[in-house]
DNA sequence: AACAACGGGCTTTTT
DNA sequence: GCCCGTTGTT
């Protein structure tokens, strides 16, 4: 057994093993996805049938990596008949085939995170609700986690607890808004993102004959990331391997970053309690990193509480220190970063693609951005808008969507008036108003006024009406006509190719370009789907189209560019050079996970995961000050710094060494050609101000007179006069005290600038 | 009904 | 600083 031989011991075993339940704890870079693929490839070769495998993973592109590593490994295609991806994906297909059980179309539209917020949005206006009140957002995240909870809207209204919170919080309406929104899918014939698990759920619950049916086709369940299941999937899984308990789960405690939207590390623990029989399997021996990484990630993750106990180790060499790196504001922390990676590479002739920069916020990526293309270097930013996002390709999709279901109201609102038609917003809020009295969709509205008589204009209505037939016309060729052609065709006359053409401000061609790409994407599926012999409709291209995700789309490119992402989108990839940056007090940890430990502790994990990711070096980085919301402010150096070992690290463009230093005489003003750097950022009206405060910063500051400082302390400042501090933000040598002057209005000051004396 | 101008809120993180 | 939605103007 040739392929055996390239594993370790504690690998072996987890891949030998092939009946009954079993957990792999496995540490980063520990050749998870490795056991993973040859466990399945073991399965194969031991004759279990192909078309009995469950595997599900956290990307469409790891499950297409690893389809492609098992036919490597047993040859042919036999993974083929594998089913491989998401939940979402792998739950969403199993709800088309069963959708008419559950009262949905086959063809049901998956609402993604805008159009569910659009929706919840529509809702608390016609319950005439405070908006500001009732955010979307807010709203959203509450019934999301009811959903992956498996709360309906009645068990929700039903519930003490929740309902109490929301009277608590002001929302008491919540439970409203939520059974509407439930109703409102349902009509709509759409599904969001929790729906996928929720009604996949409510499916395997309610037709034992559907439960029975696949578990016993899916003989064998692998799940990998085990650790950011939520409820709803645990408890999918767990149903479908409730007879043959042939059930692999992976992951690792340490790793786990996405609590937020409902991920359990409780599941782990019920594994334990479902299947006391289990065998557990610890993968400990890291092949990809540096010892020195190795050893300082580990000190730093032991600071957490909650974890399995284990022992990462690697006999890698020792390689460089983590090097720290201090930057003024962001833009020098984008030119010095750009400057080290350029460095780097001109150095050791690395690639481009062996550099990672990765953030805790999409936002941080611009400074980096601009630096890189002042240098010409080739990047590619992962996530943020993502390119099935862009409201040009959302718009275009929006007409197949409504072409597939023409009561996705979603769908409909986008394109009624775009492009433009002649089709105002008082038209369409009459539409809506008739829509909900006679309780139909609003495509029943604008389809048949004769039924649903509404009083607008018959201009109005005549254009409506038009619009109407042209998207039956669509929809009579959705079946049956090649994707593409159908595509095409949809572009050019619903005039959304025209609009963007005619538009020839760069922004414009971009647009254009981008419905080409999609055009041409389109394409693509038209001609594979033929080689299989299948007509590959439109309607078969959406299936897919609402779980697919950037990353996804990029395995074909493979291109050689810096990588630019988020450290949650970074999860599970490798890369020689990482550059962690941005490691300040609010902003990774970031602000809002510092109120309880648990959230602290996921920050920190996620900060784990990040430096996980390097194999040969890793650089964190820090700025001063930075801009947020549009203006510089302050900013201190992250915690996560301290808690690594020091003797893994080594500091650089250091001006001061930066331990505990709670006393103001620590601080070393910048250096003159510093503080002009400093000066030439940015240049709004704004930037110059807070730089002459800084600038003019005494360099006595009176050491300590500020020093213990409180909220509802009276000081004076030398140009406002006498005030009362409202708010403290920060420690050290970065606080900033936020003073009320009654001559004056309020103002932020930073205290190592401003000339405070504190007075009774 | 269409467009420009203005203002508010916002930043976690993603399927 | 940016995006979105609202307001005011034609």
């Amino acid at each position: 057994m040739d392929y055996l031989d390239g594993l370790n011991e504690s690998q072996r075993q987890a891949v030998e093993h092939i009946d009954g339940p079993m957990m792999v704890i496995a540490g980063a870079g520990s050749g998870k996805t490795r056991v993973l693929t040859y466990r399945i490839a073991h399965l194969l070769r031991n004759g279990v049938d192909s078309f009995s495998i469950l595997a599900l993973t956290f990307t469409n592109k790891a499950a297409k990596e690893m389809k492609e590593r098992i036919n490597s490994i047993v040859g042919g295609n036999e993974s083929m008949n594998i089913t491989m991806g998401t939940f979402h994906s792998v739950f969403a297909r199993i709800l088309r085939y069963n959708a008419d059980k559950l009262g949905y179309p086959s063809n049901f539209t998956i609402y993604d995170t805008q159009d569910s917020r659009s929706l919840i949005k529509s809702i608390v206006k016609e319950f005439g609700l405070d908006e500001k009140v009732y955010k979307s957002n807010a709203v959203q995240s509450r019934i999301s986690s009811a959903k992956n909870n498996l709360i309906s809207p009645n068990a929700y209204e039903a519930n003490v607890e929740i309902v109490s919170e929301d009277r608590m919080s002001r929302k008491p309406e919540i439970f409203r808004i939520y059974k509407e929104y439930a109703k409102r899918c349902f009509q709509a014939g759409a599904m969001d993102f929790d729906d996928l698990l929720y009604q996949t759920n409510v499916l395997l619950r309610d037709f034992p004959d559907v439960l029975h049916f696949y578990q016993q086709k899916f003989k064998y369940a692998l799940v990998d990331e085990y650790q950011d299941t939520n409820y709803s999937q645990y408890l999918i899984v767990k149903k479908l391997a409730a007879v043959y308990e042939n059930i692999c789960v992976v992951g690792d405690d340490a790793q786990s970053i996405y609590s937020f939207r409902g991920a359990n590390i409780e599941n782990i623990l019920n594994f334990k309690k479902d299947y006391p029989d289990f065998k557990m399997f610890k993968l400990e021996q890291n092949y990809r990193s540096t010892s020195n990484i190795v050893n300082a990630a580990n000190s730093i993750i032991k600071r957490n509480k909650d974890q399995i106990q284990k022992d990462v180790w690697t006999s890698n060499a020792e390689g460089g220190k983590i090097n720290i790196i201090r930057c003024l504001t962001d833009n020098e922390e984008g030119r010095v970063i750009t400057n080290k990676i350029f460095d780097i590479k001109q150095g050791e002739g690395a690639d481009y693609k062996d550099f990672a920069i990765l953030y805790r916020t999409n936002a941080q990526s611009r400074s980096f951005e601009e630096s890189l293309r002042k240098l010409n270097l080739p990047y590619k930013i992962y996530g943020g808008l993502s390119f099935y996002q862009r409201k040009e390709i959302k718009d275009l999709i929006a007409y197949f969507r409504l072409s597939a279901n023409p009561k996705d109201e979603e769908a409909l609102k986008r394109v009624i008036n775009y492009p433009k038609r002649g089709i105002g917003k008082t038209s369409m809020d009459s539409v809506i108003l008739a829509a909900r009295q006679y309780d139909v969709s609003l495509w029943d509205v604008i389809s048949d006024f004769q039924r649903y008589p509404v009083s607008i204009s018959s201009g109005a209505r005549n254009k409506m009406a038009q619009f109407a037939l042209k998207i039956q016309s669509y929809s009579a060729q959705m079946e049956t006509s090649p994707a593409y052609d159908l595509a095409n065709n949809v572009a050019q006359s619903s005039g959304i190719l025209k609009d963007l053409y005619d538009d020839k401000s760069p922004e414009g061609v971009t647009r254009y370009e981008n419905i080409q790409e999609l055009l041409a994407g389109i394409k693509e599926f038209s001609v594979q789907q033929e080689e299989k012999d299948e007509i590959g409709t439109l309607s078969d291209f959406l299936i897919d189209v609402a779980l697919l995700t950037d990353a996804d789309k990029a395995t074909e490119e493979d291109k050689n560019t810096i990588t630019l992402m988020t450290i949650h989108a970074s999860k599970g990839l490798e890369f020689p050079h990482v550059f962690i940056v941005g490691l300040e007090e609010n902003l990774f940890p970031s602000q809002l996970s510092l109120t309880s430990r648990t959230e602290l502790e996921e920050e920190r994990r996620l900060f784990y995961v990040a430096v996980t990711r390097a194999e040969k070096t890793c650089t964190l980085s820090y700025v001063v000050s930075r801009y947020r919301w549009g203006q510089l402010v302050t900013a201190e150096p992250s915690r996560f710094i301290d808690e690594v070992d020091k003797k893994f690290v080594s500091h650089e463009n250091e001006t001061r060494g930066r331990s505990g230093g709670k006393s103001l005489s620590g601080y070393q003003r910048p250096s003159e050609e510093r503080t002009q750097g400093f000066g030439m950022m940015g240049g709004g009206k704004r930037n110059l101000k807070t730089m002459k405060e800084a600038t003019s910063a005494p360099a006595k500051s009176g050491g300590g007179t500020t020093d213990n400082l409180k909220v509802g302390f009276n000081v004076e400042h030398d140009r406002f006069g006498k005030g009362k501090v409202t708010a403290l933000v920060g420690a050290g040598s970065d606080q900033k005290a936020t003073v009320f002057f009654p001559r004056v209005g309020q103002k932020t000051l930073i205290l190592k600038f401003a000339k405070l004396t504190i007075v009774e």
